[in-house]
Order: structure tokens, then sequence, then C-alpha cells
DNA sequence: TGCTAATTAGCATTATTTGCAAATTAGTTG
DNA sequence: CAACTAATTTGCAAATAATGCTAATTAGCA
């Protein structure tokens, strides 16, 4: 997504408002890498402005999609999460911590299903699933995951 | 998954029981290749045996997964959809009705980042999202898509 | 300074999924 | 075939995620 400042006009543009919330919503998700949920970013707005709603963490994140600054991410584990790189890129996520990494991808954008030619594709999306450095190293260190979740409750595990 | 039959022996190994509920939608489940949510096949369960409960459902399902004789699909949208083709492929979502066919993509599995060298990957998935024809044909007939929504309600509106 | 349409906050509501406990039952044993 | 017991099913409450709605507030403009 574009800067602050930019994007202050963006909403001038259309004849939105800047509002204080807004504004530091924007500063919040600017070339925020973490891939936050709505409630992760709630946390850290409350923190700099206490009695900001939820309700408007929802509202300014859908309007920043539907404006095209920023992007839904689905994948699985719940809650939405949103993603100010819109460029052309895919995801890499782990197993273990949940956590989900910004990746590019050579030739994706050209792949093909080899059947199915019957339908018009609009975006191709690469995901990534395994096991991200940290969570290697931890893991060699001794701390094995016991007990193994079903593939619900895992995804949901990276939750809390 | 496995053939019913095949299944029920796949439980009895196991110390599990073989209630009419689970046959049911091992039925329900095997070469279903619409990708239901839980609430659907409660539906299509309903429909021979009533009484049957959602949990019920739920249950069986997470159970099947576990046993990797099914997968999640979780591609926005709400609810978990449920895929008994546990082999290598990818899927095709239609932005318009919502549908999600499975798709053969040569070279996915050794798709790489260009970058970040330092995670292991298990797993490659791709997902393309576009227009299935038949919502194309029906689109070029007239009835055009008016109220275009945001991205979430986008996602969303494929539910009901 | 005042006006007004846009925005916020708060609460209710919907949707999805799981936790829990009581009632039921499949499969085994005698 | 009857009895037993651990597994399973139900039904309901609860947790989570996200949106709808409305009264109160406020940004931006005249």
């Amino acid at each position: 997504m574009q800067s602050p400042a930019l994007l202050a006009n963006a909403y001038r543009a259309k004849g939105r408002k800047l509002t204080p919330q807004r504004q530091l919503i924007f500063q919040l998700m600017h070339e925020n890498e973490t891939h936050p949920t709505a409630e992760d970013l709630y946390a850290q707005a409350s923190a700099q402005m206490p009695g900001i709603s939820l309700r408007t963490v929802y509202q300014t994140l859908n309007e920043l999609a539907e404006m095209g600054e920023l992007q839904f991410i689905e994948i699985g584990s719940g809650a939405t999460r949103f993603d100010p790189n819109v460029g052309d890129h895919h995801h890499a996520v782990c197993d273990s911590c949940g956590q989900i990494r910004d990746v590019y991808v050579r030739g994706a954008a050209t792949l093909r299903p080899t059947d199915s030619t019957d339908f018009v594709i609009n975006e191709v999306g690469v995901v990534f699933r395994g096991i991200c450095s940290a969570c290697e190293t931890s893991r060699r260190k001794g701390s094995s995951q016991r007990g193994a979740k079903s593939p619900v409750q895992q995804a949901k595990a990276s939750k809390k």
C-alpha cells in the first residue's frame, strides 16, 4: 500500500475524511510485514489510541482492501490476515508457529492447470507450507513437538 | 480417500466403531468432487438419516482428516471445505459462484521461492482465481454483476 | 462559527466450530 | 444370545470472527 501521506490524498480524492483513527491504521499497516489479523491491529492501535473500536479497525481495513491498498490472506487458521504488499508475491506459512512470510516465485504467474482450459484465470497464488528457520532451530535443540494435533486444530493452534 | 469398504477396515484396525453415521459420511464423501462444507454434508446426511447431528459430521470429518483420508480447504469465504482427493492436485476457484474445482499443475511441486532459502518446504499449493465457464457464459448473456462487493464480502457471498 | 454528511463506537447478531456431559450403542466376551 | 464397556452420538453452551445497525460524534467546508 501507499505511504500514509499519499493515502491521505487518495482518501480526500474520494470525499472521505481523514480521521485520527484512519491515520493511525495507515501508519500501523504501512510496510507492515507481519500479516496481522484485525485483532492484532486493534491491540496495537489501542495502545496508542485507547478507546478506538475494533469495529473501526475492521471498517478501515475493508476500505483499504476495496481501494486496492491491501489484500486479505485467508490461509486457514481462523482469522483473516491483512497484507499491505499488493505486488506480485506469494506466501510461505510455518506449520509450527503460524508465521506467514512474503516470498517471490519466478514463473508463478504463468502456471496453468494441465486440464480445465475452460476457466478464465485472473490470479495465481502459491502457498508454501513448511517450517521456518526459527522453528527448525528450536526443534533441533530438543523441544520436540509433542501432542500432534488434527489438521484443523493445528491450523487453529497458531491463533492464540 | 479410500472406498467406504476399505475405510471400514482402517477404522476397525484402529479400534474405532463402524457406526451408521460414519458409514453414511464415508459414502457421501467418497469421490465427492464438490468440496462441500460441513453444513452441506449435514444437509445431505440429514436427508438420508434424519436426526444425525451436525456435531457428528464435524467429528467424523476431523477423524478422516487426521487419518489422512481427506484434506481441509480454506480458501477464504468462511466455512472450511472438505476434499477427499488427497493426491497431488490444486484448486481453481470461481470468483463469481465460489465453486472450487480440482486441477493438476505440472511442476508445481518443484516451485521454490527465489529468496528465503531458510525455510523447509513440506508442501506447495497453487490456487487459481478467475471465472468458471458456466459463469462466463451466463455473464455474456447479459446478466452482468451489479453491486461489486468488497473483497471480504465477495468471498463471503458464495457462502449462502 | 455552524452545518452536514461521513464516521465512530458499542452492542446485537450471524456464522462457524469446538467443549462438555449425559444418553446411547457397536463390538466383544462369556 | 445376554451382558458389559469403551467408544460414540447428541444437544447445548461457549468461543471466535466478522458484520449490521443506530445514536452520538466529528472532519471538512461554507
